[in-house]
DNA sequence: GCCGTTTTCGGCCCGACTGTTTTCAGTCG
């Protein structure tokens, strides 16, 4: 069973148990005991074998206990007893938007509707017969609604892309510098997934403080680039671009505007935490402010700073929100609930590395035409080196493809490689004005054999080398992790590009046993790389997270087939920070020979 | 049913929105 499906079952649970007028801390505690499950980035299964099942925020001793016999039995005696006493034909219309158990279950039932694979048509029929008005607690407007939810239900079958990060990054950075021209405008952020970083984004949302958002909210939908107008009302309005992504704005007055941030920056279950967290401190937070509230038991231990009389304290910023909870300002990038709040409240967050923290790259491909493969890059060595230096890099590393194997013996490749670096060498040497350090490396297939895409002797001419894969994506883990390990285990191969090959919203990753990949990598100095690329963000951000608890290096590279590409190294830069990374944890971050120190180790 | 800077009992995030209601229930993010 996946993850999903678990937390299915768990969310059905708790659906019987509203329908059975249950306590309703327990249904809660099903239902956030499925969110946990679904937002895990281990397989649970995986989890429970190793023992770490109860150690799981909101899996205590019952529901772990029922979890515990699904894994050893395949099922849950105690939870098929619970859902054998429901129409099985609810849960479908649970699926629909506005319904939740108790609305399921209340039209299953009044409208007799038993077959669990026909509910949905049925209910619709039954709509359009207006058979659905007539029910108590329905009238004429819900029974439109549910057509209309079952009509979207269906469209929606397709589910809708994400984009990646880095084009809702530009695209809201444009927006915002719109915003900001306007004389109203005090500060334009943006929020949610978009300001955490997440690597894909839904809608693009925009925060403006201001004191006068009637003027801002008619500067937004003028906005040039706007296809159209969808709404407008005093709080805030939403737009679709002429490249059909959907921009939404918030206003906000400047003296509520750190309460706003905070609240809409989420995630969701960041927020929940501290609102527990203030709650036992006799505060209630909200999206406008904190609010002390009545409390028995040591009141003033807890909230001594905060006036019982005064019914809402306002926050400018988030640094003061926090501030007045006891805590740090935690980074947008590291608020999802995965430990952040208990850290900052014994003031140990890691100091997460920072984009002027990168001394240079690795993985730059130029037009130099060594007849790979694979594509070559677009920019010759000398634009490369240039646009490194005005990005103020030490060094930078050329990883082009290795030449191709079908079409090269053994030695032309070598001496292929030869030419290129004599090429290199003499580029370089006449560039009197450019300081970069040049590192001569080569991105290498690992064939699925294992075995590397050029000959031993091709590596005097490389200082250091790339490995990844490009081909054979469907082996099996196990596979996969001996195909990487072998490639691997050449001296000169240093980094592990692109580790998973996933491309967002494209394709999958192959999988790999990352157990044996980081304590091979720790082992034997090798560094996994943070590919920056747009449409890769590889490693993804909980697979750093594991890395760097593990002390396992990373790099962040580009990837750059263009030297242009070179500033998309920020987007790697956010994914270190989501995974909690520090300047020690990445290689290029090392002064030049440090680094070079590293490379031949 | 879960959990602990109120700690093994006694609490449990918060407000907006909608539709059906005359004060609330259900759903959502």
């Amino acid at each position: 069973m996946t993850n999903q499906e678990i937390a299915n079952l768990l969310r059905q649970v708790a659906a019987a148990y509203t329908i059975k007028r249950e306590n309703r801390f327990k249904i809660i505690a099903y239902e956030k005991a499925a969110d946990t499950i679904s937002g895990l980035n281990n397989d649970l299964q995986d989890l429970w074998k190793e023992g770490k099942l109860f150690d799981l925020p909101g899996i205590g001793k019952a529901i772990g206990g029922y979890l515990d016999e699904l894994f050893r039995k395949g099922v849950v005696r105690h939870f098929n007893q619970v859902l054998a006493q429901l129409p099985a034909s609810m849960f479908p219309l649970m699926e629909l938007s506005g319904f939740g158990a108790k609305k399921a279950y209340k039209l299953v039932t009044s409208l007799k509707l038993k077959n669990p694979k026909t509910a949905v048509e049925d209910l619709a029929n039954a709509a359009k017969q207006g058979k659905i008005a007539p029910i108590e607690g329905f009238g004429e407007k819900s029974q439109q609604e549910i057509l209309e939810a079952i009509n979207r239900f269906k469209k929606g079958q397709k589910r809708t892309k994400r984009m990646p990060l880095a084009y809702a990054y530009e695209i809201a950075n444009n927006v915002i510098e719109y915003l900001v021209r306007h004389q109203d405008t005090k500060e334009a952020v943006p929020l949610g997934s978009l300001r955490r970083m997440l690597a894909t984004i839904g809608d693009i949302d925009i925060a403006v403080s201001t004191n006068n958002p009637e003027a801002v909210l008619d500067w937004f939908i003028n906005y040039p680039k706007k296809f159209k107008v969808i709404e407008k009302g005093p709080s805030g309005a939403t737009i679709i671009l002429l490249n059909g992504t959907q921009v939404d704005l918030r206003v906000q007055k400047p003296e509520m505007f750190g309460a706003m941030l905070l609240y809409f920056t989420g995630s969701k279950r960041h927020n929940i935490h501290l609102r527990e967290l203030a709650l036992r401190k006799g505060l209630s937070l909200n999206e406008y402010g904190i609010k002390p509230i009545k409390k028995t038991k040591n009141l003033e231990l807890s909230t001594k700073n905060f006036d019982q009389k005064m019914k809402l304290y306002t926050f400018s910023n988030e640094i003061d929100f926090y501030q007045a909870l006891g805590l740090p300002l935690m980074t947008p990038e590291i608020r999802e609930d995965t430990g952040e709040i208990e850290a900052s409240i014994v003031h140990n967050l890691p100091k997460l590395v920072e984009l002027t923290d990168i001394k240079g790259e690795f993985h730059i491909h130029t037009n130099y035409n060594l007849e790979p493969s694979h594509d070559l890059g677009a920019s010759p060595l000398s634009e490369i080196l240039n646009n490194a230096s005005k990005l103020g890099y030490e060094y930078v590393g050329i990883s082009d493809h290795n030449p191709s194997i079908g079409n090269h013996t053994s030695s032309q490749i070598v001496s292929i490689l030869k030419r290129r670096k004599a090429n290199y060498e003499q580029i370089l040497s006449s560039l009197k004005s450019v300081r970069v350090k040049l590192l001569i490396m080569l991105e290498i297939d690992i064939l699925p054999s294992g075995k590397l895409a050029v000959p031993d002797e091709a590596f005097e001419y490389l200082d250091a080398a790339i490995v990844s894969i490009h081909s054979n994506f469907h082996l099996d883990k196990d596979s996969m992790t001996k195909r990487v390990l072998s490639g691997l285990s050449h001296p000169k191969a240093k980094i592990l590009a692109h580790p998973t090959g996933r491309l967002l919203e494209r394709r999958e990753g192959y999988e790999l046993d990352w157990a044996k990949i980081f304590a091979f990598c720790k082992e034997r100095n090798k560094a996994i790389e943070i590919n920056s690329y747009p449409d890769r963000l590889d490693l993804p951000d909980y697979l750093v997270r594991q890395a760097v608890d593990e002390k396992v290096k990373l790099t962040i590279d580009t990837d750059s087939h263009a030297a242009s590409q070179m500033d998309l190294i920020k987007y790697g830069v956010f994914v270190a920070r989501r995974g909690w990374a520090t300047k020690d944890d990445i290689i290029n971050t090392m002064p030049y020979n440090k680094m070079k120190e590293w490379l031949e180790k």
